[in-house]
DNA sequence: ACAGTATCCAAGCAATTGCTCAGGTTTCCT
DNA sequence: AGGAAACCTGAGCAATTGCTTGGATACTGT
């Protein structure tokens, strides 16, 4: 129930060090990938790092910390491709699904499981901040094909695209035709609603 | 990581024990409403269900039984209201939305904490057979103002249906106007593909 | 009433967990 | 070179966990 804020406990100036935080957090992906977040425990990220426990605790006050670097690392990583999109584009919409997709893809059990995590923390202002910069750059890409579209809607189409993909990754959805699919359901509701 | 079909360890006889497993199933519920699933342990249900350790021992061989029992539960009532649902009806889509919604909101806390764990469960025989019990309900329900409706479209209206009805149960979205909202999601995505 | 069965209780064990701490090793800087 | 700072180690503690077990209590049919 802790807010998500946490700065780790020292941050390593040494290159030797950053590379020690870089591998307790992929460590922590890797576990998430292979077993699931049961068995994500500070013991076993260390020993899958490579480092020993005190190590861990050296840059990461606990557990959590972890957990929220990684979901951090991976968040940016979608964010930065989202940024990228060029606004003037005619197939922004297509861009946007498209890199979705690639982040949801490149790691499916990572996401899914990294998915389900978020949830469980308190929707702290960082969470909230995440799915605003969403809504504003889909905002900004899609009001030229679509006009003004209202806030509800705007929310309503992200909410979509992101189940339809997030259930492609987890298998109950084929992945062929997949970006087709997840275009066709938000521009006929974008669509539908204008 | 084990399948998803355990047996209560004994069945309960006597009314007073039946009483009891049912005590110790909303138990849990109510944990995971109140706390998360992090805090769901046997000690704790035994205790908020005003029963002994072993007395809830005696009933579920382990704690994932307990919740194999509350998924089904909520399973089960959720299927019934569907199935009650008349093949003939113009607004067989509506109900559908409109069930869904009555099931997310008549406890969203506790539906939204056994949507994730119902995830971190393998997807058992049992589990793809209520996505393939709604497939079918919703086929027979659908068809007759939709036309034929190919399965993957099928499965990607109901997936919209479901993350925008689990997105506005968790706050995600604004809960007034929702049922038209998916509705007009739904249709407008099966218009489009037919 | 009374045996037999069903039900319940709760102390506590074995394993796991998050995390600390006292001391060793490597890197940096002059 | 050599001292200081940064970095690393891993034994192990306190708390929590899932679960067992031995025995007390309530219900059932006759």
């Amino acid at each position: 129930m802790t807010s998500l804020t946490p700065q780790p406990r020292k941050l390593p100036t040494q290159r030797r060090a950053v590379a020690t935080c870089a591998a307790i957090v992929e460590a922590a992906a890797r576990i998430l990938e292979e077993r699931d977040a049961d068995a994500l425990n500070t013991n076993r990220i260390a020993e899958r790092a490579g480092v020993s426990i005190g190590t861990l605790y050296q840059y990461f006050p606990d557990k959590h910390a972890i957990l929220v670097t990684l979901i951090r690392r991976e968040r940016d990583m979608l964010l930065a491709e989202l940024r990228a999109i060029p606004e003037g584009s005619d197939t922004a919409l297509e861009a946007m699904v498209a890199a979705a997709i690639r982040h949801q893809f490149a790691r499916p059990r990572l996401a899914a499981a990294l998915e389900h995590i978020e949830q469980a923390f308190p929707l702290g202002t960082e969470a909230n901040a995440m799915a605003e910069e969403i809504a504003t750059i889909s905002s900004g890409l899609l009001t030229r094909r679509f006009g003004a579209i209202r806030h509800s809607d705007l929310l309503t189409a992200i909410v979509i695209a992101r189940g339809l993909v997030n259930a492609a990754g987890e298998g109950l959805l084929p992945r062929d035709g997949l970006s087709d699919r997840v275009v066709t359901a938000v521009k006929s509701y974008l669509l539908a609603v204008t």
